[in-house]
DNA sequence: AACTTCTTCAACCGCCGGCGA
DNA sequence: ATCGCCGGCGGTTGAAGAAGT
């Protein structure tokens, strides 16, 4: 059978779930082979699949060192964390998490983060976090807030009782700094945002959002955001004195404190009345 | 037990950027 | 400069199992 469009052989790629002796056969070439070009995998293998479904199964399920259990509530803290700064990029968050894939990530963020999101939301005062956490990217929101604070209007908001809203704006502009450029700055030496994705899996041995390393100002941040994550904004109201943490973010991350709302404070620092 | 609804997650789809011819 | 191929990514789908009635 030829395609007439193309002129090349036609052929008809099985789909659906992956039998195990699809795995075993595929498993068995990348481990003895490479995958060298994914296109010409399933051939070689003998496979009737195509070389994307190949090269999915291998990343997402098959390869050596990916984790197959829960998500800990550590993973959650770093992939809450870090949506709330890069958004939906979940190939990069799944880059700080050690056998883990940005299928998984994406999954358990749509499956299970967002209800837990939907359910801090209705134990917080501050409404707008859930719906900031939901916009499909963190990066233009921080500039739209960039733009905002341009204007002396956007200072006067007031945020429901009985938390006092104060804004820790009214900054000049700063040059925008993204995510890959300022990560580093708290990480040590990351290399894994570079990292071509063959490197991906040693660079991630060594994770770089984790206790060992993070400044002592990111910890204190850490700690709040934990608290807030599972419990709330009122326990953690409670628990650490909100205001008395929350620091201007030049100080904890060494650069502007509107990047500090890609948090998702939106400038507003909660404290008690 | 049977049926319906909900939830989860593996896999697919389409788009995009990089690269070589 | 253009084209085609390829890998990578994020959004979406749908099968399978769980939970509810």
């Amino acid at each position: 059978m030829v395609c007439k469009a193309c002129e090349k052989p036609k052929v008809s790629y099985k789909k659906g779930l992956w039998s195990p002796d699809e795995d075993q056969r595929l498993r068995d070439f990348i481990l003895k082979h490479g995958h060298g070009r994914w296109s010409s995998v399933p051939a070689r293998a003998g496979l009737q699949r195509n070389g994307k479904s190949c090269r999915l199964r291998w990343i997402n399920y098959l390869r050596p060192g990916l984790k197959h259990s829960d998500f800990t509530l550590e993973e959650e803290r770093i992939v809450m964390k870090l949506h709330t700064i890069l958004g939906n990029k979940w190939s990069q968050i799944a880059m700080h998490l050690p056998g883990r894939t940005d299928n998984e990530v994406k999954n358990h963020w749509n499956t299970h983060l967002k209800k837990k999101l939907v359910k801090i939301e209705g134990s917080s005062p501050h409404a707008s976090m859930t719906k900031s956490l939901e916009s499909d990217n963190g990066c233009p929101k921080l500039e739209k807030l960039i733009d905002e604070n341009k204007s002396p209007d956007s200072l006067k908001s007031v945020s429901p009782t009985p938390y006092r809203s104060i804004h820790v704006a009214n900054h000049a502009p700063s040059p925008k700094i993204l995510f890959a450029d300022w990560l580093p700055m708290f990480s040590g030496n990351d290399q894994s945002l570079s990292a071509p994705e063959s490197d991906r899996v040693n660079c991630q041995q060594e994770s770089t959002l984790n206790s060992e390393v993070l400044s002592p100002k990111l910890l204190q941040f850490d700690t709040i955001f934990t608290e807030v994550f599972l419990h709330g904004f009122e326990d953690a109201r409670i628990y650490g004195g909100f205001k008395l943490q929350f620091e201007p973010v030049e100080q904890i991350f060494g650069f502007h404190d509107q990047a500090y709302t890609g948090l998702e404070l939106n400038h507003d620092v909660f404290v008690n009345p």
